[in-house]
DNA sequence: ACTATTTCCTAAAACCATTTACTAAATTAT
DNA sequence: ATAATTTAGTAAATGGTTTTAGGAAATAGT
């Protein structure tokens, strides 16, 4: 078995002492006559000296780690988010854990007790199965920074969001110009506070304009999206759907093509996030999108930001949704 | 900031060594007295004391942790394979540290230096930018233990994989059984390993049955799909095709639908993976579907077997593809 | 010529938990 | 009563890094 190369070894090659070494490494090599510090470099690369992390943080008391919590890892919102997220850690020297909780609080509880244990200098949670009870009895007296996406419910902690109630009205307001009047939403029993803000937005232009609502409850998933369209077919002179994310629409374009229904001749439709899915399927899927990698980047600075300025006042950060009109919606025909 | 508590402060507020602290709370205390145990178990919760991570794994050198390297978490494979990983970690107390490389061979060397400063027990590696100079330069010094996903060219480290090239003869088959007799392949000119078995499997079906093929090669992503359809669309009698994964499937669907083709009446397809997204897509997609959470799972139950058993032979799990015929693919009608 | 200041470098302490190798006292065996 | 064993405990070494405090040699200042 080979033993690793320590600061030790690398110090007895370059002949020189560890603490040179270290400088060196650590970017305070000014010190230093340029050709010891060419002699250590170079016998860094040479040897292939990696500074043991465990032996750094000990004396450092930082894990350099932040932990991010998302509901499912396999939704591209989440995978968007999650390569902003790692771009920006990454430029920080942190390294991100990602955890995926399948909506499961208890695999929510016991991923962010792990997370604790490595002590993590910050999370980043976009998921609410337990949000506020995992706050007060696991980050609070573990003295731990946090951020939630989406989610400004909580007193402290930050916060990265975009204009929900917003981006409801402007995707109200597009169907409402294009002429509909009856509309049918496909929501999820559960929502997150983002969520129900979106869908207040979105009744709200409605309501104000005097359109008929339908309201369909399902899993916010692509079976959850194909299952509704049972439902909305019951419904009489309905002409378009808001779906409250992407991925429920992509399951509504094939529920209708299995009953030979058309997008956007049959039922003009709206999601809801922006994912790359959306411009693949045909016809292509009108949304309102969010600046997903940016949300992603952002959280990270913040949290990175909190986490070496803790007494800084709670941030909250608000980004921009844009409606982006492709093909599956249309001026209603008469 | 409240000092962390140590076992140093436990061992005193008990009246008792650091030592003894040490034993009874990893579980070897049944040389202690029972009143100094209860003693110091109870001034645990009492203090509210939690190991320091970075000391214990610094002289335990291990760090319950595998790292688990993509080429991109936001391809569906993928984020199948790490709900596998994760689910077996948990089972077995580990963590797993996800990073996606993105095809960048430097960003996937920093990110495995990263992962064994950190002293992971072991490493997935479901990306190969660099395979075979990170195993020698960086893998076999630090005597980490390694797997690689379909990708068994490296005589050490274990490996989980499918049969790829019965994979490429079952899809070239199933088009030949229908007929078709000019088939367009769709390939990245950049395989892996497996992708040219895969390939090959394909091709020497054909060639047994005397089918002509055309190659076309883009980058295996939706924006690679739907562009290869210009060069398929000038090729003359082709009436169906292979992507050599479904998420290219999905950009060939959008280029085909632009230019009014039809899938399966002008172009039959059959993509290989078998991706959730493919039964929802419409028509859904015929591909050859492998067990990719199974594989995720094995994954992580061989690479952990190996770090408890350092000296068993590399192992090689196959696991089996399987034909999935969907709508869209079709029988030739002359 | 003598002091003051750079320049270049190092020894040793600190971080916290685990483990090894022991000792002293109490109990049991002969 | 003496030797052998068991019980209950601890001191000290260990792991790999960063940081503090300082030292010797070279250069500059007067």
């Amino acid at each position: 078995m080979v033993r690793k190369v320590t600061i030790n070894d690398l110090a007895q090659a370059a002949g020189t002492s560890v603490t040179t070494v270290s400088q060196i490494l650590n970017g305070k090599g000014d010190r230093f006559s340029s050709d010891t510090r060419k002699r250590v470099l170079n016998l860094k690369v040479e040897m292939n000296y990696v500074p043991d992390f465990n032996a750094r943080n000990l004396i450092m008391k930082s894990a350099q780690t932040i932990g991010v919590l998302v509901p499912n890892v396999g939704n591209p919102f989440f995978s968007e988010l999650i390569k902003g997220i790692q771009a920006i850690a990454r430029e920080n020297q942190f390294i991100p854990i990602i955890f995926s909780s399948n909506h499961d609080a208890e695999l929510e509880k016991y991923y962010i007790e792990k997370l604790v244990e490595r002590s993590v200098s910050g999370l980043i949670i976009a998921s609410s199965a337990s949000t506020s009870e995992v706050i007060d009895e696991i980050l609070k007296p573990n003295n731990i920074q946090y951020l939630l996406i989406d989610e400004n419910t909580v007193e402290t902690g930050d916060t990265v969001e975009t204009d929900d109630y917003y981006g409801g009205q402007l995707a109200a307001q597009h169907l409402i110009d294009l002429g509909h009047q009856k509309i049918a939403m496909m929501i999820s029993d559960d929502l997150t506070n983002n969520l129900r803000r979106r869908l207040e937005g979105f009744k709200d232009s409605c309501l104000k304009n005097k359109t008929e609502i339908f309201q369909i409850e399902a899993p916010m998933t692509k079976k959850g999206g194909y299952e509704a369209v049972a439902d909305l077919v019951n419904l009489s002179g309905v002409t378009a759907i808001f779906t409250i994310n992407d991925e429920m629409a992509v399951g509504v374009y094939r529920g209708l093509w299995e009953r030979n229904l058309k997008i956007p001749e049959d039922f003009s439709l709206i999601g809801y996030d922006g994912i790359e899915w959306g411009e693949y399927i045909s016809p292509k899927l009108t949304t309102i999108k969010q600046p997903i990698v940016e949300m992603g980047k952002k959280s990270a600075e913040v949290l990175l930001n909190r986490i070496n300025n803790p007494k800084v006042k709670k941030q909250t950060v608000n980004l921009p949704v844009e409606l982006v009109v492709r093909e599956s919606t249309q001026r209603i025909r008469k």
